[in-house]
DNA sequence: CGGGGTTCCTGGCCGC
DNA sequence: TGCGGCCAGGAACCCC
């Protein structure tokens, strides 16, 4: 499931890859999520940034690739990785490439994506309003004019559990199930507590950040499907709560409770998170 | 426009 | 070995 620092991970290697390159051709898949891939022929690619879990890649035609990786989502280079004969139509054939552009530089970049959550879509540059969280979006968790008066603020235009309301992507951008149990966690605060004092949110955004850094140093967490572009992640190795349940907790040896909330599997410590 | 419910998808795993 | 049932879950979409 990527999140902000498995879409980083792979925004920062796509970068150094692929500004400057144009699409001369491209295929996609029937369905409407994906189809948008086939827009883009003869477009140079201009910038490489990331929104969230959304990874933007700037055309020089004022118009933006979008990318969303949904649970499943992969990008890679043709040939990058794979078991292989070295045949340049073998990865095609693979069943769950959903799109992939022909590159002027004799590449090709594959979008690979078992599940189909992810989607695809081409804007005029910094036109969101037809791709709703996006526009709804908070503000990025390493953005220097956030703070913890800014973040309290936006926790408290909903009455949400805390945890519906990171993954609704409103109060902050780019939180996923994973980071949003582990930095409730490392902050001491209950998934489903409605409101939080300023102090508490604060710590919560210094926990936000923390996790989400050190998550990013390790080029993310490969638990089931994720890649970045040179293969997995390592953060899985560091995970202290997401997953957990019935496990003990590893500040005070409770043990950790699950439930779910918001359709997600949630994992907290009823101590160490006592609401 | 926020909130709640539904839907999209398929591999992997479990129990019989 | 085969198979039904269940789980993983981000966000679009629809309705109120």
């Amino acid at each position: 499931m990527p999140e902000l620092p498995e879409v980083e991970t792979i925004r920062r290697q796509l970068e150094s890859e692929l500004v400057g390159v144009g699409f001369e051709r491209s295929w996609s898949h029937p369905s409407a999520k994906f189809i948008a891939a086939r827009d883009v022929d003869g477009a140079v690619v201009e910038a490489v940034d990331r929104r969230g879990k959304y990874l933007l890649i700037g055309l020089a035609d004022d118009r933006e690739l979008v990318v969303h990786l949904g649970m499943t989502g992969q990008l890679r280079f043709e040939n990058d990785r794979g078991s292989g004969s070295g045949d340049s139509e073998v990865l095609v054939e693979d069943p769950y490439v959903r799109a992939w552009w022909q590159c002027d530089d004799g590449r090709r970049l594959l979008f690979r994506d078992v599940r189909r959550f992810g989607r695809l879509a081409v804007v005029d540059a910094g036109e969101y309003g037809g791709i709703a969280t996006l526009a709804a979006m908070g503000p990025e968790p390493f953005d220097s004019n956030l703070d913890g008066r800014a973040f309290h603020a936006r926790l408290r235009k909903s009455r949400q559990q805390l945890k519906t309301q990171l993954l609704s992507q409103r109060p902050i951008a780019g939180v996923g199930n994973i980071y949003a149990d582990e930095a409730l966690f490392l902050a001491g605060i209950n998934p489903v507590v409605r409101t939080l004092s300023l102090e508490r949110s604060e710590r919560l955004l210094s926990a936000l950040r923390e996790v989400l850094t050190g998550a990013i140093e390790r080029g993310g967490t490969t638990l089931r499907d994720y890649r970045n572009l040179s293969g997995e992640g390592q953060n899985q190795h560091h995970l202290v709560c997401y997953g957990r349940a019935g496990q003990e907790c590893l500040q005070c040896g409770q043990e950790l409770r699950g439930r779910v909330i918001d359709a997600r599997s949630t994992t907290w410590c009823p101590h160490c998170q006592a609401r």
